[in-house]
DNA sequence: GTTGGCACTCGGTAGGATCGAGTGCCAACC
DNA sequence: GGTTGGCACTCGATCCTACCGAGTGCCAAC
């Protein structure tokens, strides 16, 4: 715990850095409001700080920078969520006006938040296993094709092609569909797909056809992963590497779900560099908040950033935006 | 129209300088294969090629760079496109396992070509307005909302939120579901909406729901595009200013469709710099293939790359995916 | 028409001087 | 004892200069 004095120089120092990206220097922390001390006072303040590792000199005679445990305290204990008028009135628009298809929602919603944030921003979508089946479907493609469709109750489709080996008549499938429907409407799909069978082998082949391809695929890429705002992490850095490092995670959508999942799972609402567990993010923060819908927690919103990112601000748009869309999705 | 002379030096700049993406001097060329004169000689071709707008100086004492004008040259009439053995077989096993849900399929279409070429790739899916379709259905999501899900020849799935105004009976949705599928199954889904109709006022309600509901969002963005490998654009750019600005193209997708359906209808495979018609774009190159399903013209695949892309490379990866991405979704 | 020769150009790099923001330390002060 | 003004010091950033060398344009000779 610091006391009051280095607690107001570190939060100068954070605030100070993050809007210049300089290094910050005695002087201009001596004349920030709520420090009434001499600079000099700030430079021993300020080695202490260093020594207790909040605190790093790029070089001796430079300013200091935050570490990521002066970002961390700094989040901690130095600064709450706030989002300032214009914001929130953004949000408030945003969801009075949503509607439509869900997944236009969700990537609609990562536009919000890059727009709110300037960061890059990340959806993930609610997970299917979770949902309610309202209506399944078998539909014939192709001779030996068929195509299993089911609509869930959010309005999200989960389907499959289904390669049937030979072909099959139109109330075969007909069949195999309403013995679906039967067992699955009501439930989750992952769980309730194992229960559909019929005592005519000919329709009990096509429903083991389709039992196999639920769940092969169950769970392993079905995330819904939205992604936005890519583009703005090439104005956070100088460093064209960085930007193509950074760029290169975004763009992998099963290390961006782990990457969320893990911050969410470890209860961190913020990743401060390498707390984010993966070494091209050394130089970003991450903030997530998960979102819940009628009481169960089903996806994560975040956004990422420059270590020296606006936590204030991004901890508050990405928290109301969880809020948001929590309650927007539970009203169905 | 070059000599023979001059297009042999012309080849030779564009080659060297695509590869180092440095000045290339009189010397180099003089001691390239295919030119056998010295450099005094190849000083002066240069000079004339650069009078004629085919190459430039960045400045006085330096080597030359192909102009647009260069570029468009050697690509028309100095190279024709080339493929190695190893990537025509990662095409062919790609295309040899490719299976799985259509928008998978062109997700993993576009890893593929970043894969060959090492640029951005761009899959735009085939257009849903001429599939046909294969099934329709209304599905009671909430009291007041349903979901139209139509499911079209090649696997893909349109749907759309149908707000009904008043709670609607289950049977009445039903006996709509029954009356769509009855005018649009089998034909084109835009085209056929209209001709659904029923006697009964409350179906009909619907109906005109389902059809207002269709037609707003028809053609609008209803393409879907497949974007990857935006983080090669960084390695491709040394400023960070250009990589952001063709981030920021990139993330727009109907930018994105525009842009690629303007240069396939003008014609060409390759649009170079401001043949792109995008400033922001000015230093790059895109490479583009419509791609056919059944003899029709349905989607379109290409690269981004900087101007001084490997062109060769580009215009046999982007051609032989079109062709084989078309031919794998003809056999249905 | 081609070529070797040559003076010239000019960006890039290296070395050196200077500047100034910022530091650590110390003695004086309250 | 904590705070403060003063001061010598550090070191990156900036600017200048010299220099190098890749590359050019031009010209006279072949």
């Amino acid at each position: 715990m610091l006391d009051e004095r280095k607690a107001s120089i570190l939060r100068a120092v954070v605030e100070e850095y993050i809007q210049t990206a300089q290094p910050v220097g005695s002087g201009h922390i001596a004349s920030a409001p709520g420090v009434q001390v001499s600079s000099a006072t700030v430079r021993n303040e300020m080695a202490a700080l260093e020594s207790d590792g909040f605190l790093a000199q790029p070089h001796t005679s430079a300013g200091r920078i935050p570490t990521e445990k002066g970002y961390r305290y700094f989040v901690d204990a130095l600064t709450r969520p706030s989002l300032d008028r214009t914001a929130s009135q953004q949000v408030r628009a945003f969801f009075d006006q949503a509607h439509g298809e869900i997944e236009q929602m969700l990537a609609d919603t990562t536009r919000l938040l890059t727009g709110l944030t300037d960061y890059a921003a990340v959806v993930i979508g609610p997970a299917h296993e979770a949902a309610a089946v309202r209506s399944v479907q078998l539909v014939s493609l192709a001779p030996r094709v068929a195509l299993f469709v089911a609509v869930l109750g959010n309005g999200a489709i989960e389907k499959r092609t289904i390669d049937l080996g030979e072909a099959v008549e139109e109330d075969v499938l007909a069949a195999a569909s309403a013995a679906l429907s039967e067992h699955v409407i009501g439930g989750p799909l992952a769980a309730t797909i194992a229960l559909a069978s019929a005592p005519d082998p000919a329709v009990e082949a096509v429903l083991g056809a389709v039992r196999t391809a639920v769940a092969t695929a169950a769970g392993d890429d079905t995330d819904q992963v939205f992604v936005n705002g890519a583009s703005r992490m090439a104005a956070s850095f100088e460093a064209v590497e960085t930007v193509r490092s950074v760029l290169t995670i975004l763009e992998q959508q099963l290390v961006v779900v782990s990457l969320l999942r893990d911050v969410v799972d470890r209860g961190l609402d913020v990743a401060i560099g390498s707390e984010t567990g993966m070494q091209p993010l050394a130089d970003c923060a991450l903030v997530v908040a998960p979102y819940t819908v009628d009481g169960e927690q089903v996806g994560t919103v975040g956004v990422l950033g420059p270590t020296r990112m606006n936590y204030p601000q991004a901890l508050a748009a990405v928290a109301v935006v969880g809020q948001r869309l929590g309650n927007r999705l539970s009203e169905g």
